[in-house]
DNA sequence: GTGATGAGTCAGCAA
DNA sequence: TTGCTGACTCATCAC
């Protein structure tokens, strides 16, 4: 961030050196091509190259922060995805043994239903069998 | 990794390059610190920080693709999980709508066993009435 | 031109 | 000293 942009000029070139100085980088990434052409005119061939080498420079920089952030919330989204699913998977199983359970106490009402139905059929044949 | 490493050499200092090209990259990496101060036995100061800086910064590049490889492994483990989750979901989602159509099933059988108790029942009181 | 990204460099932290 | 990582620069690609 406080790096040392006078590293982008020619070494010993003073004159870019003091040209590029009267804008900020704020100021150099804000401006459109348009309006940096306009500020241009009149600069010889290498403070134009220069500035907008510089231009360029901090734009990459933005770039760069760009891109890192975005693999971090990319990151992010994914754990927070794979959070999600756990949950899910925790409501499932929790429905899921419940399921069990009913099933379970289903099995056995209708087992003792099914008893009392062979009784009933057992007590009407000898019933059948008194009244002959 | 093709970068000119006379770039990390004080400029005009020949005699430097002169001294370090002797060395390649993979065989400055792989020497040991002891087999390094060896070899700079009787070298000046300023070629020895050179040499170390070198070798620091060469180090710093195999750091650098680690860190980056490591980075695409651990955004691959998460996917490889969150897919593994997804499976998991869906085999859950299947148990349980064959769980829920069974109980539906069973529900039926259920139903239909009480609907008989109760005419059995009904034919029972009958069956004693007439036997007084 | 603009934006994104892999690779390399450096600073600075941690062990 | 070693290894790692965030930030930066640069090359390069796609649009």
């Amino acid at each position: 961030m406080l790096f040392c942009y006078q590293l982008l000029v020619e070494p010993g070139s003073d004159v870019d050196v003091m040209s590029n100085m009267f804008i900020s980088d704020e100021e150099l990434i804000g401006l459109s091509v348009k309006d940096l052409n306009k500020l241009l005119k009149g600069k010889n061939k290498e403070q134009v190259l220069n500035l907008k080498q510089r231009r360029r420079t901090l734009k990459n920089r933005g770039y760069a922060a760009n891109c890192r952030e975005k693999r971090l919330s990319q990151k992010d989204i994914l754990e927070n995805e794979k959070k999600a699913l756990e949950k899910d998977i925790a409501l499932l199983q929790k429905e899921s043994s419940q399921m069990q359970k009913d099933v379970g106490e289903m099995n056995r009402k209708y087992a003792a239903l099914l008893r009392f139905k062979s009784k009933q059929l057992e007590r009407l044949s000898k019933s059948d069998e008194r009244l002959g």
